[in-house]
DNA sequence: TAATCTAATGCGAACGTTCGCATAAAAAAT
DNA sequence: ATTTTTTATGCGAACGTTCGCATTAGATTA
């Protein structure tokens, strides 16, 4: 069975005490000693138990990473920057994800709970039922910070300003001569998908154009609605068409360009695509796709100091609300071009 | 702070123990008091210390997860359904990404283990020189299942028949009437790649074709490789071109597209692309990969038992190993045509 | 009525750590 | 030589559970 401290300490005629101290390095504890019971440590094949650890000082240095769905590639590479910031300061990540389910969402967190988190990480599907119960996190006693916007909820929040990166968007498509702009997404009910969408409005609007509700897509939530809206635009006659179409997220331009193939046009020459994400298939695409980059790595980074600082804080003081927002940048690519005369 | 046994106990005036068993419905605790006990744990909001009984039990009731890179949509898609099966039955998932570093692989390994897991599931990146860390770790003491092959190594698997899944896909596009098919993918290190390229190699016998070394790409490991490959074959007069491209992952078969597109080709009237994964965007691209299908959701459901299994043997007599070979199955949409006279 | 049995509950130790508060020995100061 | 200081170590409780072994009270039997 596993060797224990005390293990150590009877090897070496010395009390459990010592051995934990000294393998924290404590200045209690005289140099020889502190070596010698390193040593032994190593030797016995020592290793600490967390649990232990843990049920004294209740903390687990593992933070609760809750998404939307993993599968998702948006959601996976966020994991994968969560976990490789956390590990760089020694927290593990326990990754729950939700299946775009309320119930499930609430399932989560209480099975992070019971496991006991330092922290908690929430991508939520802001679904309307589990309103209350998102603003009620906070009384779970660890910080909580949510990667969605919620402007109007009193919540900590580090997120990506989706509005200015689909005003970039927009007037980069304006730059390049485009007018007949379309949008398509899925509906309104998160804080982001309205952000995208009023940053196209506005930025349609600086073009001087009005936005119109036959270019709005918002009926489904599937990337595959990409594919069928954009077909049935392209089905109209030419001037009728959009020129270009803006995808709330890159998985929707898949079908956009696949809807383009089918009406014979080609990407950029005959329609120009923009994406919002910038996952990593983008660049694989053909043509690569031209898209909003989220700043993945350091909304990772952010939520992850965010938590240190909570951490170190602990009782110092009312902690404040935190709202950080990161700039998206336009990642310019081959399936955005000038407008044909 | 947190409602703890003890809190319900003085509230209701009985011992710690009683709550206890009361809450696992032990029948030596009278109904009534049983009762009174759920009501009080639930109004007080009593939840479990899993670190406290982990303490007692050594279980944790969690279960690490290894894989190469989280980012990957292979690896996430294999994530989310292992974390959802896992989830059916109470146990918990501890993800943690290796960035395809041997060193990063040993520390997951470590940080799991004194984070405490009561078992581990690893698909790992088959570095000759993790060679005999993989088979060490069996003496961690939990059970260990690899989704690697490791033919010839004594540990547990659950994979898929790679070799099987690679010869359909020959198979297939021999019956087109493909004759010159290339392969491309990335080295020999790891046993699902050779199994895939000994299924190619054996298909292309059955044709009646011997696989010549030029048609077969294995010099890079990465998704963009696919392009550079396969647009040096395209480069080739019409004649000395493959017909055909078998990729080792769906991921390759991106960039396989694009070398048609921008050498002039159509897939799948001049180029056939199949490929190997059958990841979620398979459906998405233009045209719907035709592909052979991993079966994600059985490997982690088949994982999953296997824990659980080894769980409920616990000492119950040697266990025996475990090699599990579930069959892929060949998806045929629209990236396959009939080859073109 | 005393002895035995059953049902319901409680006591106290244990799991592997950490931490406050001793204690002991050696070194320094008086 | 005695007191004070410093240095190094140990004791025992605590964290929130679970579990073996009592203990108590009421019911049943002789």
């Amino acid at each position: 069975m596993p060797i224990t401290i005390k293990d150590i300490a009877s090897e070496l005629n010395v009390s459990a005490t010592t051995v934990s101290r000294a393998l924290k390095n404590d200045a209690r504890i005289s140099v020889e000693v502190r070596e010698k019971v390193k040593k032994s440590a190593a030797k016995m094949g020592y290793r600490p138990n967390l649990m232990a650890k843990s049920l004294v000082s209740s903390r687990t240095d593992a933070i609760g990473l809750l998404v939307d769905n993993l599968s998702w590639s948006f959601f996976s590479e966020l994991a994968e920057r969560v976990q490789n910031a956390a590990e760089k300061h020694g927290y593990s990540v326990f990754i729950y994800s939700s299946q775009k389910s309320a119930g499930l969402e609430k399932a989560g967190v209480e099975r992070f709970m019971s496991r006991g988190i330092d922290g908690l990480l929430v991508y939520a599907t802001e679904k309307e039922e589990n309103r209350a119960f998102y603003s009620e996190l906070d009384k779970l006693g660890i910080p909580v910070l949510f990667f969605n916007h919620f402007l109007r909820m009193d919540v900590n929040c580090v997120t990506t300003d989706d509005y200015d990166g689909t005003i970039q968007a927009i007037r980069h498509l304006g730059s390049l001569g485009h007018r007949r702009i379309a949008y398509v997404g899925s509906g309104e009910e998160s804080s982001f998908k309205q952000q995208r969408l009023a940053g196209y409005r506005d930025g349609l609007n600086e073009l001087g154009v009005e936005a119109s509700p036959h270019w709005i897509g918002l009926e489904e939530d599937d990337p595959a609605y990409g594919y069928r809206k954009v077909k049935a635009w392209l089905a109209a006659p030419a001037d009728e068409r959009p020129t270009a179409v803006f995808a709330q997220n890159d998985m929707l331009a898949f079908g956009i360009y696949r809807a383009a193939a089918e009406a014979g046009l080609r990407v950029p020459d005959d329609l120009s695509v923009i994406g919002f994400d910038d996952l990593d298939v983008c660049q694989l695409m053909h043509p690569p796709l031209t898209t909003v980059r989220i700043p993945l790595k350091q909304l990772a980074e952010a939520a992850i100091r965010f938590m240190l600082d909570r951490f170190a804080a602990e009782a110092g003081g009312e902690a404040v609300r935190l709202k950080t927002t990161l700039s998206p940048s336009l990642i310019i690519r081959q399936s955005t071009a000038p407008l044909k005369q």
